[in-house]
DNA sequence: GCCGTTTTCGGCCCGACTGTTTTCAGTCG
């Protein structure tokens, strides 16, 4: 059992414990070392054979053993028995806005409800009106909430979400009386996916500000709306008007001089401003989301660099606030020069009409010089992927000769000729030698046989990046962005074995399978793998993913020199002959 | 269930908003 299988089960058994009317302090302390084991950087089953799981924060005596037992064992009583006397019904009610383990509880204990679908009748009925604590809005509450999930609900890619906070930002930004706005929350961390956009501003004047923002084009419902808070489903076509998305979209409004605070507060994560408040206190003081205080001073701040000044502590970026480390490095003056999405200076893995791409060679040269590339690699799909129009020698021979062309006749952006070479089932390559040593550089990717055991995968990856003609390892884990399904593979062999053979790992940008996480890199780094952020482009328009490869190795606490693709283009060319 | 330079017991962030209440519990972030 993986991290993920086993951090799945502990949030699951916080739930569950929650909907029993547990002490709520117990069910937090399941969920917060779910979340520890999610950013565990190791591989689990080591961590618990050397008994370092202890030494985990929020991983005490008891769920050290409960873990151990899982792990080994693959089960673990304790949680079968919570299941067994809970509904799975009950966890789906809890989705619903504004319902918690409390009311659930009381659904089920009083109506005999356990099930989305016998909520929706009861309401229909009006027997949950009736229900002491429970009336007429509350109901048609449930109703709208159950209509809702089943149209949206879900967390969203943060690409998504990016687009509908810009139109939702540029629609409040047409009006009069603001005077700061800010996209906050896990959007302004950039998070993979975020469950909903958090607009703060600051005015004079919130009120009318309220009134314009729940009566938005696009705002589809209104949950709640207050003097300094709403709450409203915003709803947005995207992709060429093909797709209408749905998220919850929250707007609070500030005075001026209390927007650092709020702006820290909303931005989060949870677990960072707990850890920011506790710090507060050792100095005597007070942090919400409108002040720092003492109990007789309040600290006047500018800006969030003012507050964090003021608890001793150097400027933490967004991506950062994680309470993973980040206090403790920006109090020691430790924390990483991060690397900023200006230092890319080019990319690698990008795809044309040539094989599964939709642009030019040309076309895609030019969209890199607009976006400030000085260099752009082309990588198509090899032979094997014939679905994908994948190159033959013979094609590759054409392609290099158009790439030569174009590079003579466009100016300003180097041109690096490279391949997405298929790894075979067996881990050999997709071409022989003489027809690799034609490109410049060679990404390597599994493409088939996915559902290869463990063993075999791994075996089969190690094989292919200890080639010497490949530079990269494409997609490493194959992982589908919402759906978190990838290969079976040993990554930790993975990117040792890429540590010993100087192979580039990808930081596969594209948000539909974003490949690496943070916790994945920051492991990379640790075992001395250096990065690539390639946005795995097949448009022009997917050149710009980079920057969804940038934050995670941010998040990751890369630097500059972390990542290749921050390189000149002469370094680069130099890098790439020696291998 | 976790945690400890005020603590091994008694805390555990805290304020806004809603709905059902008549002073507050539940939910959310």
């Amino acid at each position: 059992m993986d991290k993920h299988q086993v951090a799945g089960i502990l949030d699951e058994i916080g739930t569950l414990l929650e909907l029993q009317g547990e002490n709520p302090f117990r069910s937090q302390a399941y969920h917060n070392a779910a979340r520890a084991l999610e950013q565990l950087e190791e591989n689990l089953a080591d961590a618990v054979a050397a008994d370092r799981l202890r030494a985990i924060p929020g991983i005490g005596q008891t769920l050290q053993e409960k873990i151990k037992v899982l792990v080994t064992t693959g089960r673990l009583p304790f949680y079968e028995e919570l299941r067994q006397k809970t509904p799975p019904g009950l966890v789906r009610m809890l989705r619903l806005p504004g319902m918690g383990p409390k009311k659930v509880r009381a659904l089920y204990e009083q109506l005999g409800i356990e099930e989305l679908e016998a909520l929706k009748v009861a309401c229909q009925e009006g027997r949950v009106a009736a229900l002491k604590g429970f009336g007429a809005k509350t109901q048609q509450k449930i109703l709208e909430g159950i209509d809702f999930l089943g149209q949206a609900g879900q967390r969203l890619r943060i690409d998504q979400a990016r687009a509908l906070a810009d139109v939702l930002v540029g629609q409040m930004r047409d009006g009069p009386g603001i005077i700061r706005m800010e996209v906050c929350g896990s959007l302004r961390r950039w998070k993979e996916t975020v469950n909903d956009i958090d607009i703060l501003l600051s005015s004079d004047q919130p009120g009318p500000l309220m009134e314009r923002f729940v009566k938005l084009p696009g705002v589809t419902q209104v949950v709640a709306q207050g003097e300094t808070r709403s709450s409203v489903v915003f709803s947005h076509l995207l992709y060429d008007n093909r797709q209408l998305v749905s998220i919850p979209a929250d707007l609070r409004v500030v005075r001026d001089d209390q927007f650092p605070f709020a702006l820290h507060y909303f931005t989060g994560s949870k677990q960072h401003n707990i850890a920011m408040r506790a710090r507060a206190q050792q100095h005597g003081l007070k942090l919400n989301e409108y002040e720092l205080a003492g109990p007789d001073r309040r600290i006047p701040c500018r800006d969030e660099a003012d507050l964090f000044r003021a608890l001793g502590l150097a400027y933490i970026p967004p991506e950062l606030r994680e309470h993973t480390g980040e206090m403790e490095a920006a109090a020691e003056g430790k924390l990483p020069q991060l690397i900023e999405p200006a230092d890319l200076r080019g990319t690698f893995h990008c795809h044309t009409t040539w094989s599964d791409g939709n642009a030019g060679v040309e076309e895609m040269a030019l969209a890199a010089r607009r976006l400030g590339f000085k260099y752009l690699g082309l990588a198509d799909h090899s032979q094997s992927l014939t679905i994908a129009h994948g190159l033959t020698p013979d094609r590759v021979r054409k392609q290099q000769a158009e790439i030569d062309a174009v590079a003579a006749r466009v100016s300003g952006i180097k041109l690096f000729k490279g391949i997405e070479c298929d790894i075979l089932a067996d881990g050999s390559l997709d071409f022989d030698d003489d027809v690799l040593a034609t490109f410049d550089y060679v990404v390597a990717s599994v493409h088939s046989h996915f559902g290869q055991p463990e063993p075999e995968m791994t075996a089969r990856i190690i094989r292919a990046i200890s080639h010497p003609r490949v530079t990269m390892l494409g997609h490493a884990t194959g992982r589908l962005l919402l759906r978190r399904e990838g290969y079976k593979v040993d990554l930790e062999a993975v990117l040792q074995a890429a540590a010993r053979h100087g192979t580039l790992v990808e930081i596969n940008a594209h948000p539909h399978r974003l490949d690496l996480d943070w916790v994945h890199c920051k492991r990379a780094k640790a075992l001395g793998v250096r990065m690539v952020i390639n946005p795995d482009a097949h448009s022009t328009e997917d050149l710009a993913l980079v920057r969804y490869g940038v934050a995670v190795a941010r998040q990751a606490w890369l630097e500059k020199d972390d990542v290749f693709n921050t390189r000149t283009a002469a370094q680069v060319a130099k890098a790439l002959q020696k291998r």
